[in-house]
Parts: C-alpha cells; sequence; structure tokens
DNA sequence: GTCTATAGCCAGATAGAC
DNA sequence: GTCTATCTGGCTATAGAC
C-alpha cells in the first residue's frame, strides 16, 4: 500500500523536475553531444556531483527527459481521443500540429539516433517503452481508422505513416523557416502540416 | 596557364580522394561527433599526422566531404536539366529520389546542424558555398515552373519547397523503415517520395 | 610526407569533507 | 545531499625523427 510521499521526498521530486526541465531545454537547444553535464548543473544551480546523485549519467539524464516528453505527448493523446468532434486524421494532425508548436518554442529535446550507448538506455528503461508502446497504439488506432475510411491514403503502410508523424519531432524545415524570419511560427506551422498532410502537389 | 599536374600531384589527388571517400562513408554511418579522426585514418590506411597534412582539422574533413557530395549533387541536377522529358515537378522528385536512394545505401553524410565549429568551416569554404548556391538556383527554378503550371502547389512558399526536398537527406523514416526489414529499398523510396509530393491524405 | 609518440584539453564521472 | 577538488579517458592536434 502507498503512503503519503514524506515532505522530504517531495522536496527531492520538485528538484529533479527542475532538473530535467532543464534537460529539455539544453537538449532542444544544443542537442545531446553539445550538451555537457556542467552546463546542466549551473543551469539548475547545483554543483555537477550533486546532479550525478540524483541521475547516474548523462544518458540517463537525457532518459528522464525523453520520459517527460512522452508523459506530455500521452496526455495531450488522451485529450484527443475523447474529443469525438475530430476525425481520426484530424487527431493524427493536431498531433503533429502540438510537436511543430514545441519546436518551434525551442522546447523538443533532439537526441543523435546513432548514439549507442544512448539508445542502450531508452530500450532499457520501462517507463520509456511502455510510453512509447502506449502512444504508438494510439496513433496506430487513429491510423486504421483513418485508412479504413479513407482519409489516409490506404496504399500507404501504417508504420511508414506513424514514422512520417513522429518525424515532425525533428523535422529540421521549420526551425530554418523560422531562422529566415519572414513568417510567423503559426504560418509556418500551418504550411509545414500542409505539406505533410497534402503534399507538395497541387490537389 | 595551367599546366599538367606533376605525376606526384596526381598521387596526392588520388589519396586525397581517398580519404574523401572514407570520410563520407563513416559521416554516413556514425555522424560527425562520433566519428573521430583515428578511425579515418584506419579506415584510409595512413598515420593519423598524414591526414593533418592533408586536411588541417576534422571539421574540414567533413566540408571536404560535403563539397564531394554537392559535386555529384550537381552533376545529377545538370543530367536532369538536359531531360527535355521530364516535367520541373518529375526533376524535383528524381533529385529527392537521388537523395533517399543515397541514405539507403549508406552514401549519404550527416553532419549535425547545431555544430558552430563546423557551420564556420562551411560558410567559410566558397566552394561549398558556391555549389550550394548554384543547387539551390536550379532547384528554384523548377520549383517556380512548377509552382507556375500548378504541378507544385502555389499556396506553398518556394522556400518551403526547396526545404523539404532538402529535407529526405536527412529524413529518419526511410532509415527507420529499413531496419524493419519488412520491405526493400526501392518500395521504401517510393512510398517516401509518395508521402512527400501526393501526402499521407488520399487524393 | 610518412611515421611514432605525446602534448593539451575537455567532459564525464567520483572522492571525501561537511 | 551538497559542495570543492580531482581523477580518468578519449579525442584533436602537433613535435620531431626519418
Amino acid at each position: 500500500m502507498a503512503t503519503r510521499p514524506s515532505f522530504r521526498q517531495q522536496i527531492l521530486r520538485v528538484r529533479e523536475d527542475a532538473i530535467v526541465a532543464s534537460v529539455n531545454r539544453l537538449l532542444a537547444e544544443k542537442g545531446f553531444d553539445l550538451m555537457t553535464v556542467d552546463e546542466v548543473a549551473a543551469d539548475v544551480g547545483i554543483a555537477k556531483a550533486s546532479l550525478y546523485k540524483h541521475f547516474p549519467s548523462k544518458e540517463a539524464l537525457a532518459a528522464a527527459a525523453m520520459v517527460r516528453l512522452l508523459e506530455r505527448a500521452w496526455a495531450m493523446a488522451e485529450q484527443l481521443q475523447a474529443r469525438t468532434d475530430l476525425r481520426p486524421i484530424e487527431k493524427l494532425r493536431e498531433t503533429a500540429r502540438w510537436s511543430l508548436e514545441m519546436m518551434l518554442a525551442g522546447e523538443m529535446p533532439s537526441l543523435p539516433s546513432q548514439n549507442s550507448s544512448l539508445r542502450a538506455e531508452l530500450v532499457g528503461n520501462p517507463q520509456y517503452l511502455d510510453l512509447l508502446m502506449r502512444a504508438s497504439d494510439r496513433l496506430g488506432e487513429w491510423i486504421t481508422a483513418a485508412q479504413a475510411s479513407s482519409d489516409i491514403n490506404p496504399a500507404l503502410p501504417p508504420e511508414l505513416v506513424l514514422y512520417t508523424i513522429y518525424a515532425r519531432a525533428c523535422d529540421p524545415v521549420p526551425g530554418v523557416m523560422k531562422a529566415g524570419g519572414q513568417y510567423d511560427d503559426e504560418q509556418i506551422v500551418e504550411w509545414v502540416l500542409s505539406s505533410c498532410f497534402d503534399g507538395l502537389r497541387t490537389r
């Protein structure tokens, strides 16, 4: 049976939240390789050694940030699921929109897909795996439904559709467009969503 | 006036080609940060100090690989330009196809977009800048023409179309699909091209 | 121009006092 | 649990002999 967390534990929890929030921001800003643990410690305002009392490695820090991200994504998916006014394809589009808005707000952590020690940490993290699977199942349901009603092209394999949605979270296009400085975020998001769902060709 | 390159110079050129080819492959395989200069030297079969006689820094190695890539891309664009049987949108599609095939063949070097010393090296490299501008101008012409004939959606800004084509060179989707092992490369390329040009929605 | 050997540096991780 | 101070390993880059 669960006892109420002690006051001390709550303090701990708040501090770890602060750490993970910093990591999230720094991962979004510089990426995993260029983010240093010293920087994280400085950003949080504690000593590096103290950081290592909370998280055993740099990879674990990144994994915690990814778990936080997936928790938020999952919460948003739950809200979308409850929206009976939206067709499945619209739920998918809103999911992609959420990723793009996170990116442009500088809150989407980015990890190198090649780093093997990082991959090992992630696949060894049950919380991460569980959330990723739950989210993928949920999106998978929407995709299947959207293909059944021919809103999404049924000729495309569902995995490709899923990965294409996920890939919006590391799409370089919105960042480059924003760097151009000519358009506002909302406009960029609409265009990227259009290119993703409607394609570059004229309909 | 240009004299015929001496035999010695030709040997040098061949060796540097070998170096750049190795760099290209390693950049495709591990990315810039995880690629070490020791590795490059070992792959070429020379000592690290000898590498530094040819290229002054790791960044310069990466820049040379990018120049090689752009030279190939430019050569391909020239061939496409001569094809009177292709509409501009088809030339764009073939360009994206070329990127995807390079990726799946493990020959597309990948650089971190955030690394500033690397960016400095690239923008300081006239050969790189010149090739990039020439290629962008060429693709820009095709995009303008394709939008004029309403093959490409004229509501999209041309830069967005250009960046979306370029982004195929670092799209994670084909790699993940290939890793799944269920489909062959040709099939994957067709699907990714379809999702890019035709969109996820059913037409 | 090629090599061996090493300098110099930086970042991840830890020791040990408090 | 927090700190200061330090260790350690790996990587870029170079010195110097041949």
